[in-house]
DNA sequence: AGTATATATTTCTATATTTGAAATAACAGG
DNA sequence: CCTGTTATTTCAAATATAGAAATATATACT
């Protein structure tokens, strides 16, 4: 016989999963109907969430997702944690494409490192995990200010000083938006020579369930080694990458789509 | 006899409680020994666990927290889950004091009202939800910039234009750095006609229980009106108003301290 | 490579917990 | 105040769960 699962527990994350943005409340009558449960079975889960802290009550017999979610949350996604689950996919996709690679966040308007490899090359980029890359001229930084709603992204400009840190640099507003336009539309964004000469890089997000981008993968070399063809395998590696990444982070539940 | 609570709901949550950032990772041994489990119910319950998405395999027999739980903090903290609980919280304090009082996060630099309230006054400030409102002269942008640790706070001044909006904003830097320092030590913030001549505000945090900062809180009001021994019942009452929210997010779980 | 130890998994059954019917209580709307 | 709906409580039947025992696997040591 298969491994003996809990039955409770596989309820209560199924009641959990009922709330989403456009549903904030949930009554013991959603529950019951939704998951053909007893209505007093319902009531019985409801308020046993409601004592673990999982839930709070809004009104009698209407309860609303508890803070303790987020707390849970950040356990998730500190840099280390991101990192940790990074890390062996990035060393896979090094090793598939003899090139280095790097996974980032995104904070405070800045493109921060959370891991990378080194490949089996002498030629290479010293990027190191806790550096910070401006995002205007990185490929990753493109990927991240795509995810970006229109609000958020003029925000982001806004605040963003435009620095020419070579020729190729985009330092106007402009060019860079229909830029961001261009990468939001392929899915993918190149750097060529414009943070630093002779180096390319291409990036693509990662994407959670709920459609937020939880982290960028990129892959990064010279130009003399980064050329179309390669750029479009890296492209194929990364896009593996990044499946294998939403699924180390969610783990094969039965929820999954 | 109380209410009859599903055990293995309470069961679960207690393992989930046991991730912290100091401890990502967990074994059966560590939640048989803590929980004063048998070791074989340890391994099932975090077997059904796993597959109900809320935790994922690390290697053999050790787990960590699935990204399931991003998802669902994210259903926690939307501006109108946020706002939906301070509300009343507002409404209370507002009738308390017969002042105005708001409540706001912090992004991209900015506050942003989450909710707010009208006193019964003809003469008040119009601030409305969803309304940007400056960091470095209001009460509210003071508590947030308050809340973040060094290495934040400098770069989200490096990126703050010290806009001087009266005669009484801080537009040094150096000073405005002292003033938040000030914060820091007395826990609120106050903000006298630096943003807007004649009114007067008092801010303090709303922390989660993991220490971080969920919301602010303030209340304001013309000068005239708002004067120090106002400022100290407005005060009193924010901090009551902030425990009430905090209590309302995380309800009153087994779990609190 | 072999052995010992520790941990993980599987099987099975006793029983403790859970479920849900029925009764009762509380609430909302007319 | 009445009615209909939802929530709560009680209790006994049903069954899911717990844990002992056996087996499998992994690791560390020699």
């Amino acid at each position: 016989m298969a491994v003996q699962h809990n039955n409770s527990v596989a309820r209560a994350f199924a009641i959990l999963e009922m709330f989403s943005e456009s549903r904030p409340h949930l009554t013991a009558g959603d529950v019951a109907r939704e998951l053909s449960l007893n209505n007093v079975t319902a009531h019985r889960f409801l308020h046993s969430l409601e004592a673990a802290g999982a839930l709070v009550p809004v009104s009698r017999g209407t309860y609303r997702l508890g803070h303790l979610f987020v707390d849970l949350a950040r356990r998730v996604t500190s840099h280390q944690a991101l990192a940790e689950t990074a890390q062996p996919v990035l060393d896979w996709v090094a090793e598939t494409l003899n090139e280095s690679a790097m996974a980032s966040v995104f904070e405070g308007g800045s493109v921060i490192c959370l891991a990378t490899t080194k490949p089996k090359r002498h030629l290479f980029v010293d990027l190191r995990p806790g550096m910070r890359l401006e995002a205007h001229c990185t490929s990753q930084g493109k990927v991240w200010l795509a995810s970006l709603d229109d609000k958020a992204l003029s925000r982001a400009l806004d605040q963003m000083p435009l620095v020419g840190l070579t020729e190729r640099t985009i330092t106007d507003r402009a060019l860079l938006e229909r830029e961001i336009e261009s990468v939001r539309e392929q899915g993918y964004a190149i750097n060529d020579g414009e943070r630093e000469e002779g180096l390319r890089t291409i990036a693509v997000p990662v994407v959670g369930r709920d459609g937020r981008m939880i982290t960028g993968l990129s892959v990064y070399g010279p130009a003399s080694r980064i050329n179309n063809e390669a750029l479009e395998h890296a492209h194929a590696a990364l896009t593996e990458a990044a499946r294998k990444i939403v699924d180390a982070l969610y783990g094969r539940s039965a929820l999954q789509a």
